[in-house]
DNA sequence: CGGCATCCCCTGAGATACTG
DNA sequence: CAGTATCTCAGGGGATGCCG
C-alpha cells in the first residue's frame, strides 16, 4: 500500500515553503541572490551578521533543495560563485510580497516603536542593511 | 542625537516580516485565521502538531505585535476567540504567496522524493492538514 | 475550556582556530 | 578565498501536571 504517497497530496503547502526557507538567512540570501550571483565573500558581507558556519550551511543546504547553483572558479585563490536556479527564481514572487508588506508596514508604523521593537530587541545590527539594497527587490 | 530613529529607514523589510512571524507556528495560525475567526480549541486541531505552549505563546505574541485579536466571552466554561486584526489581515498576499509557490511546488516535483523530504524527514504528521483547508487560501 | 508553571532536551547558531 | 572543525550556550519547543 502507498499510504505513504498518497499521504503527499495532504501536505501544506505553506509549510512546505516555510521549510524549505526554514532559517531568516536563508531568505536573506535569496533576497541577494535576487539582485544576480555573488561569491561567498560578498554575501558574506551582505547578509549582515552572519557567521561564516551559517552562511555555509545555509548555501549548502539550499543547494541540495535545489534553490541554488554553486559554481567553483578553478583558480588561486580560489572563487566560488552562487547563484539562483530556475527553482530558487521562482520564489521571487514570496521574497517580494515579504518584502512589500514589511515596507508598508515600517512606513505606517510609529517609528519609535519600530526602533524599539526592531533595533533594539533584535540582537546587533542584524537587521540593519544597506540602503542601495532597497532597490534590488521591487 | 536621534542616530537610533535615522537607522530605522534603513531596516530590512523583508527581514522584519519575517521577525513577525519568526516561528513556522505563526504563519500556520495566521494560514488558519484567514478563514475567520477561531477559537482556541480549533487552532489546537486545526494547527496539527502544535502544544499548547506554542499556540498560546504565539498567539499572545501575535496579540502584542497587533496581528490578532483576543475576544473572551466571559461564559463557564470559559470561551476565548481570536481573529485578526486588519493588520493581521493584511499579511494575506504573503501567505498567499508561500501557500501558492508550495502548490506549484509539490505539483512539479517527484511524489517520492517529496514524501522522503517532507514526510519522513520531518518529524510526525506536523505537515499534514486536513484537504479541506485547500480552499481557504485562495 | 483555556490556559500557567515546571522540568528538560535538543539544536540553531555564535566564537574561535585551522587548512587547501 | 572559501571554507572545515570544535566547543559552547541560549532558547525554542515538547511533556506533564495543575488551576479558575
Amino acid at each position: 500500500m502507498n499510504d505513504a504517497l498518497s499521504n503527499v497530496n495532504k501536505i501544506c503547502p505553506c509549510a512546505v515553503t516555510i521549510s524549505l526557507l526554514s532559517s531568516k538567512w536563508k531568505i536573506l540570501i535569496m533576497r541577494d541572490l535576487l539582485a544576480g550571483p555573488k561569491r561567498y565573500s560578498d554575501l558574506k558581507r551582505s547578509v549582515m551578521g552572519i557567521s561564516q558556519k551559517m552562511l555555509t550551511q545555509s548555501l549548502k543546504e539550499m543547494a541540495a533543495d535545489g534553490l541554488v547553483n554553486r559554481h567553483v572558479y578553478p583558480e588561486v585563490p580560489p572563487c566560488v560563485e552562487y547563484s539562483l536556479s530556475n527553482l530558487g527564481a521562482s520564489l521571487r514572487p514570496v521574497i517580494y510580497a515579504l518584502n512589500k508588506w514589511g515596507k508598508d508596514y515600517l512606513q505606517k508604523s510609529n517609528p519609535a516603536y519600530i526602533h524599539e521593537r526592531f533595533n533594539i530587541a533584535v540582537p546587533k545590527n542584524r537587521w540593519l542593511i544597506n540602503s542601495e539594497r532597497f532597490s534590488n527587490i521591487r
